[in-house]
DNA sequence: AATTTCCGCAACCGCATAAAT
DNA sequence: CATTTATGCGGTTGCGGAAAT
């Protein structure tokens, strides 16, 4: 049998999706679209639940997903956004073309969270000057952006996130 | 070269909410 | 309105390959 398969108590299969079983789901999707879970595997001949596929298809099959590689302009979103809005993941995720929720949560997780968590003694106006100058307006610009739609608040009460960079200085942080 | 530990990622689980009956 | 069923979300697990010993 195939590596890492295993059927849960109802005889549907568990674990990692085979190219076989990717390729059904996504020919049926894009030929009848999902109008419901729970029945959609047996019309589409994969033997998992709906939930699975569902997962499947948002993480995976979707048209236009990107896989791995995060840019350090999508890495400063997600900082950003974490900053402002906590483990809103599918929030954030509106804001990335091409991420789920499901790969953005594990980029903070196993990546970002450690990142900010090392800069949280820099100031305010460290955490500017450790910026690389090119990406402060970008990174101004989303945060008040952001800020602005979910909830007017004062410029003055905008949350600056704190972003290192591996090639900067660390003359800026070397004490608080 | 063999074994163990680490780590990234895909997928699962339980729960909350929405939609249907 | 109450109950059931479907969907969506976020926390967490565990597999498998890479790195370390």
């Amino acid at each position: 049998m195939e590596k890492g398969s295993c059927c849960d108590n109802n005889g549907l299969k568990k674990g990692v999706w085979t190219k076989d079983e990717d390729n059904k789901l996504r020919a049926y999707i894009q030929r009848y679209g999902h109008w419901n879970w729970n029945l959609l595997p047996k019309f589409a001949g994969v033997s998992r639940s709906g939930k699975s596929c569902r997962l499947r298809w948002m993480n995976y099959l979707r048209p236009n997903m990107k896989h791995g590689n995060f840019t350090e302009e999508e890495d400063n979103v997600i900082i950003s956004l974490h900053n402002k809005i906590g483990n809103k993941w599918s929030t954030i995720a509106t804001r990335l073309p091409g991420r789920s929720d499901n790969e953005i949560k594990n980029r903070w997780n196993a990546h970002l969270k450690k990142r900010v968590k090392d800069n949280q003694t820099l100031s305010r106006s460290e955490h500017i000057r450790a910026l690389k100058p090119d990406l402060i307006n970008l990174e101004v610009n989303l945060v008040k952006e952001t800020n602005l739609e979910l909830q007017d608040q004062e410029e003055d009460q905008i949350i600056y996130p704190i972003v290192s960079f591996e090639s900067s200085s660390s003359s800026s942080r070397s004490f608080k």
